[in-house]
DNA sequence: TGTTATGATTCAAC
DNA sequence: GTTGAATCATAACA
């Protein structure tokens, strides 16, 4: 780095103030003597740079040396760095104007959302819960399932954020050890400070798309995990025989209206150990099921009439309440929907 | 392995 | 938001 400004501006009085290149140079010394001498200068070291490569290593260090110290140098690097830069510009040119990612903003919303990226949602995500809370919101196994979602998310939040540390150091490691080079490289080849920013941004750019992947494999994953997360909802256990006796003792007892209110389900799902979306999901099935084959159900209508029966009789021996949840209508009813 | 039973989901109507 | 109806997915059973 010390090097360049003693690399890219003449110390030999030759005239390079202003940068004006060996074409100015040479025009400004068209002429005389001086001028042809120079030409035959810039001849001599076109040649060694040319033959240079032919020489023994210890010929070419010796060579190398009085090149850097031949006093036309800064000129012809001047003027090779502005060929360069031309050069580059022109090729480049239109291929450096990028677009505004819109994938890479998708990803980044859809990793904020998960919670993968951003500040942590106490150790999960909001969809998570969604789906936990469609899902009938609070059974054992229902808050088991979404413990272990979370765990799972966290896991992939922690890949992430490990890799992303790694691919962050990687390039920085990477941007230095490449200027470092091209510093180095600037004693003897015409690099300027524009074309090692130029490479910088390069290699960013390069590690953006490696950033890129990784999110991009990251938001699989989250989905996949979601996938299994939701699929897992729809696993079916029957309910215990317990559970299912309550329920259809009360579908039974109240036939004429078998439409339990919120304080009825709320009863029957802690009666069973099941939610209340459960309850209200087994007496759709039920009234359903039951209104299309009423012929089906007529035994089990009858055993859960004789037992209400049986109960009632109770009841009215010993004077005290049924067993069976509250409900706006009156119990012991036969008569369907 | 095919059939039935059953819990869950979806969607339209109210 | 609740309900009925259709449907899906899977457990249970012959």
């Amino acid at each position: 780095m010390d090097d360049q400004p003693r690399l890219m501006h003449s110390s030999h009085g030759v005239g390079m103030a202003g940068h004006p290149g060996l074409a100015q140079h040479m025009q400004d010394s068209t002429g005389g003597a001086d001028g042809e001498g120079r030409k035959q200068d810039i001849g001599d070291i076109l040649q060694q740079i040319m033959t240079i490569t032919d020489q023994s290593l210890d010929e070419a260090q010796a060579r190398k040396h009085a090149l850097n110290c031949h006093r036309m140098k800064p000129a012809l690097f001047n003027v090779l760095c502005e060929i360069k830069e031309k050069t580059v510009l022109s090729i480049r040119g239109a291929q450096e104007e990028e677009p505004p990612d819109a994938q890479l903003m998708r990803l980044d919303n859809m990793l904020l959302a998960e919670g993968v990226s951003g500040p942590e949602k106490g150790g999960g995500s909001a969809a998570a819960a969604a789906a936990a809370a469609a899902a009938g919101g609070g059974g054992p196994d229902n808050s088991a399932e979404h413990s272990d979602y979370r765990a799972k998310l966290s896991q992939i939040r922690q890949i992430y954020h490990t890799e992303l540390e790694k691919y962050e150091q990687a390039c920085n490691e990477f941007t230095t050890h490449v200027m470092n080079l091209l510093r180095e490289q600037s004693r003897t080849r015409p690099i300027s400070p524009k074309e090692i920013e130029r490479m910088v941004n390069i290699i960013h750019r390069k590690f953006s798309t490696i950033q890129m992947q990784l999110k991009q494999s990251t938001c699989e994953a989250v989905m996949i995990l979601r996938s299994r997360f939701l699929d897992a909802r729809r696993k079916r256990r029957n309910f215990n025989k317990q559970a299912t006796e309550f329920l259809n003792e009360y579908f039974y007892s109240h036939l004429s209206n078998p439409y339990p209110s919120e304080e009825a389900k709320e009863e029957l799902a802690k009666k069973c150990s099941i939610t209340v979306s459960q309850v209200s999901n087994w007496f759709g099935n039920k009234r359903i099921r039951y209104k299309k084959n009423i012929g089906k159900f007529q035994e089990e209508a009858n055993m859960y009439a004789a037992r209400t029966a049986v109960t009632a009789t109770n009841v009215s021996t010993h004077g005290s309440q049924a067993n069976s949840p509250s409900t706006p209508n009156s119990a012991g009813d036969t008569s369907p929907c």
